[in-house]
DNA sequence: TTGTTTCCCATGGATACCCATGGCATCCAT
DNA sequence: ATGGATGCCATGGGTATCCATGGGAAACAA
């Protein structure tokens, strides 16, 4: 695929459709948290609806009990998992696994104006998530980790 | 497929066909129970007939007593099943069983003005609900299980 | 009547939306 | 090179709105 090129105030950046690094933020009492900069160009990037002044939409899957970290789609990588998950035969238990992680255990939003991503208490409670949250990036989506859990489990 | 789109309150947005996300609710005394309220966006967005202050309208299948929770249908969503039963040949066994399923074993209904749902007695004693009802999404459906018979069927 | 269904109103808590600040990097003019 | 202007970035806080839920009274049905 194509490196993507989007014109941000003016000036044009290059935007891959990948994220890269890894960084660490504070999460507020509300259970708000910036997402880094360089993550919401890729997620603007995989939005086929983003538009300029936008926020972009993403889907979190958090899964079930064992796992322990949040991980992030772009829209259009989300649309790739649900258009495998709709080519499996309905009733077939690999679809039943798949439509209960994807559709079940997950949960779709959007960045905010500020660039904040807004975790409700479900999601802080199910990885333990206090004052501080850790992103790294994984290919074509990124994973959210309670810093203390992500040592660990390294 | 596409996303569809909605304007509400005056500020325009995104909603996706497909159902995501789980929760669980309370079942009154009455029935009543409120649905997720980003499955009602969905049900709103896969109604026709649809229109701002409105409540969208859906269907329950409830299926025969091997099934053990509700599955709830967009109109769009029905209307394509009815559609493919159409195409069956008449008094093929299929079409038959088809027909018993979603045409005999099912029940038209609508989200109230506060985004409930009324459940008959019928439906909530044909799954066994009390005062819990849990909520899951399955692609372009979602459904409603007693929690413990979902937790052991998982 | 006695229970069921429908409609209306009420409320605490959660969430979305709005505005604000300090820090840091870049760009520019002196 | 140096100070200021600019702009993005991370973060904080107020408030209007939405959501899930409960309860009463009217309309119906058995």
């Amino acid at each position: 695929m194509i490196l993507g090129r989007t014109s941000v105030a003016g000036r044009d950046k290059h935007v891959s459709r990948r994220f890269r690094g890894e960084s660490q933020h504070k999460v507020d009492t509300k259970g708000r948290v910036s997402i880094p900069a360089s993550f919401r160009r890729v997620l603007e990037a995989g939005d086929p609806n983003w538009q300029n002044g936008g926020t972009p939409e993403l889907v979190i899957v958090y899964g079930d009990s064992r796992r322990s970290y949040l991980e992030c789609y772009t829209m259009q990588a989300i649309e790739e998992v649900d258009d495998k998950i709709d080519a499996l035969p309905r009733g077939s238990m690999e679809r039943k696994m798949l439509q209960r992680l994807f559709h079940g255990q997950s949960f779709p939003t959007s960045v905010d104006e500020t660039g904040r991503l807004v975790l409700p208490a479900k999601l802080r409670n199910k990885i333990d998530l206090e004052n501080e949250a850790f992103f790294i990036a994984a290919g074509d989506t990124f994973q959210i980790w309670k810093p203390e859990t992500y040592e660990t489990e390294e």
